[in-house]
DNA sequence: CGTGTCTATGTGTAGAATGCACATACGATG
DNA sequence: CATCGTATGTGCATTCTACACATAGACACG
């Protein structure tokens, strides 16, 4: 039963993009860079980030104009590539936070299901509506 | 600036594989097929599910071994595959609902961020550490 | 100078999830 | 028999993302 799947290890829940808010959220409040955005990632909630897809996410991310990038050589060590957020990327934002409204109310509608069984007066296997 | 892109129409926020909760929560309090329980997950949260997508993760489901089915022809109008939660299904219905539980709490997090913005005395845009 | 380490940014590739369009088939009704 | 509502499914393309690997500057150390 359930071997060569996921069905073992735990399921995975992180909603797509994911990534998109939590950056936009943090460059609202700083500009910031690839490298130390991963670490910011990694405490919010995601173990073990990747640098390939944090890059290519914020590459996409410029594409789309919701942030925008220059290059910092001033600091020691290699350069950065400066992310600052835009005003269309601030307006995305108040998306997210719209859509993430909508999905924890689902969220609660299935722990309301999840937890209390008995919300229905139901048999066991039969359903007439 | 974005405008290929879907930063205008708003993000896509659902969690992957959120179908298989939806559907194992429903199993489990009755036997149910694909055409009743696409409008069970429309009712749930999901605007317009296609079916392609739950034809095909129930099969999915069935072949990880969290469900079973069973052909019913007893009813009037075409056959419908009839499925059962398995003892499997009802324990990863268990893992799922944990990770759900983790995966609130990093909303509340998100939100408590965006919300409040002061949380952090910094100034505006600059963070050194 | 050469070698290694830490910081920092990327690419290549493959697999999974998912939306869209389309195909099939049964039963009832006119 | 044509058509509608129910019911299940496939093909194809796109997107997301994990994993592995590549590149390169700065700095320390012998």
């Amino acid at each position: 039963m359930a071997d060569k799947q996921e069905s073992k290890r735990g399921p995975e829940v992180k909603p797509r993009n994911w990534l998109v808010p939590v950056i936009l959220l943090t460059l609202r409040e700083w500009n910031s860079y690839g490298y130390e955005l991963m670490e910011r990632a990694t405490a919010f909630g995601f173990e073990a980030m990747n640098p390939g897809t944090l890059y290519r996410t914020l590459r996409q991310m410029e594409k789309e104009g919701i942030v925008e990038s220059t290059w910092e050589t001033s600091k020691g060590g290699p350069a950065r590539r400066m992310y600052t957020i835009t005003d269309a990327g601030e307006a995305y934002l108040d998306f997210w936070a719209k859509a993430l409204e909508q999905y924890q109310r689902n969220m609660d509608t299935f722990f309301k299901l999840y937890t209390g069984r008995s919300l229905r007066p139901e048999e066991n296997d039969n359903k007439e509506e």
